[in-house]
DNA sequence: TCTCCGAAGTCAGTGACTGACATAGATGGA
DNA sequence: TCCATCTATGTCAGTCACTGACTTCGGAGA
């Protein structure tokens, strides 16, 4: 409906990035939050199940292209290669999300509650792409081994690049299946 | 001093795993858990640092066992390797803990908040072991991507373990080892 | 015996989060 | 045009995690 007008759930995170920033995680309240974004505290917990989530939204997103990427990977290949596949295959939806990556990830950095959320988020990504790799016929530890494998090295990759943006996120793609290949080669 | 009196923390431990496993961890409040430990809400986060972290003791045990044994392996070893030695070291340790850890992963498998505070802590293992393979001359990016890789194996090793017994513990981290090793051949 | 110290108690306060209920503004027929 | 919803939000009261400031008590040692 509105592009120009933006709902009441988008000017929350937009509210919270910036205080977060200006004041620190812990020295912002729900309650502030919503004030600058018009709203009530109330409002606020209706649309994050709680404080933490209000920075993590794109998730879903990036879950459902790479789950969309592992369904059409080619038959015969390997775990791995269909993981690192989906990744490169979404190395520009993130680089259009970079300007607003960027400075969440610097509040993340800055806060263990918020890193713990995030290892949680990539938990949960691990448990969705070892899923799509048992439909591929992968054998179930291999399947979650893989999956936990591949969201290390993408995770490594992603957080390198936002730090810098240059090499380009699927140069660093490339190092990192090469250090992979590396810790095996001997 | 005392080995036949337990003291307040080790009484506040016990309490804990006995009634998240009667009533579950969101129905129990720290004040109960005080009170059933014969002290006020006050001492257990004098104890804690938060409700969680009642749970998670032996982590700096683990990490020491671990680092320890990674110090002593041969100079010309692996990082895979390596780690897979020092995990094989602490098997002993894990086994003896068994009878504590069970009901304990009961609880933290139920319990959202409770995996996600079990995830930050495999997460510090791994920064822990990162540093003791950079220090073994190991680079810094492959040293951090075999700990994560290792901490992901001996993880799945250990709760895959920790839910039925046989096979054994040091079986089950062969297992992996063959698993991770089958991922590269091709 | 006095003094000091660490562990624990007391008390008041903040802030995250929830349930129950009320309301206003769209939306879609009769 | 009006009425019935429906959805998003506001209001209010309450619980519980967690903290700071201050007090108290039971040793260990001078």
């Amino acid at each position: 409906m509105d592009k120009d007008v933006p709902t009441a759930r988008m000017r929350l995170q937009q509210a919270a990035v910036e205080m977060f920033r200006e004041r620190g995680y812990d020295r912002t309240t729900a309650a502030e939050i919503a004030g600058r974004a018009g709203v009530t505290e109330r409002t606020f917990f209706r649309h994050f199940a709680d404080k933490r989530e209000v920075l993590f939204d794109g998730q879903a997103v990036l879950s459902e292209a790479l789950t969309a990427s592992m369904a059409d990977a080619p038959a015969g290949m390997g775990p791995l290669d269909t993981l690192f596949r989906a990744f490169r295959s979404v190395t520009g939806l993130l680089e259009r999300n970079r300007p607003f990556a960027v400075p969440r990830q610097e509040v993340i950095a800055a806060t263990p509650a918020l890193r713990e959320r995030e290892l949680s988020k990539l938990d949960a990504l691990t448990d969705v792409l070892a899923d799509s790799l048992r439909a591929r016929g992968v054998p179930d530890r291999p399947a979650l081994l893989a999956a936990k494998i591949g969201v290390a090295a993408f995770a490594q990759a992603t957080l390198a690049w936002l730090e810098r943006d240059t090499p380009s996120l699927a140069d660093r793609l490339d190092r990192a299946e090469r250090d992979l290949q590396g810790l095996f080669r001997d």
